[in-house]
DNA sequence: GCTTGACCCTCCAGTCACTGGAAGGCCTAT
DNA sequence: ATAGGCCTTCCAGTGACTGGAGGGTCAAGC
């Protein structure tokens, strides 16, 4: 397969995938014409990354997870551990913009939203309201 | 003030606030030293995009955003835009988050994470899991 | 045999919002 | 005089791509 085929079924633009075989993800034979040729295990292999990295991890993360998954002595103890380190991340980040979107939500309701200039998120930001 | 000073005060580091002149946010007068004098307005327009940066706003909104707030003559409906299409942006982060943390969470659940290799994190990242 | 258009290649630069570090000048206290 | 803690500029790197220039390859149609 070309890369245009794997990049269709990895549901990946051919850029990442090429940038993936940069940074030494992926690496794909070559044709004589010097095209990329790609077999089903490298699709499967770009498929396991594009899910991973649609779950949020990152490509280091990936890297470590998909030496996991070709390590057949591997413990699923380590699987585990990285997939919680990363539930953890997503679950502060989720705390962070929830924060963001309680302040924001309350300065949004707090403004008229009309044609006069006098505007509680503006003074707000300037200088913020005591919640407590 | 010097850079140190309004860092300080602002919460910000000095490295940032150089990057913020860099890009136009700010202005600083120059002591004859060389040094950046900052003054209380300056401070004030810096925590001003402090807090904005920190409510999520990216550098561009909080560009707008200052200049909104220096524009006696505008309208609190522009303001009001502004942070009803960042709040937008927000609930649409803490959706994709929230769905992966779904997926994810139940992969870790099914997860033995034990000395074993069998990892139903890694099948389910290899070939997901059809949840309908 | 030639052209057209869809592929493919490499390489460079840009994104966003900083951050780190090198190399050097300035200021205050001892 | 020296030490240290400021300050300056400039360059490069982060993560994960993305866009574009400039050019090679291949298959189909005339």
């Amino acid at each position: 397969m070309n890369i245009g085929d794997v990049a269709q079924a990895a549901g990946l633009p051919a850029k990442t995938i090429r940038y993936y075989e940069d940074i030494g993800l992926i690496a794909p034979d070559r044709s004589a014409n010097g095209y990329r040729r790609f077999t089903a295990a490298h699709l499967h292999k770009l498929a396991f990354i594009a899910r991973a990295r649609g779950l949020g991890f990152s490509i280091e993360q990936c890297r470590t997870l998909l030496a996991l998954y070709e390590d057949r002595d591997r413990a699923s103890a380590d699987v585990k551990a990285l997939a919680e380190t990363h539930l953890a991340e997503i679950d502060a980040k989720m705390r962070e913009l929830s924060e963001m979107r309680r302040t924001l939500a309350d300065l949004v309701h707090a403004c008229a939203g009309d044609h006069r200039p006098d505007c509680p998120i503006l003074t707000g930001l300037a200088a913020p309201v005591e919640t407590d």
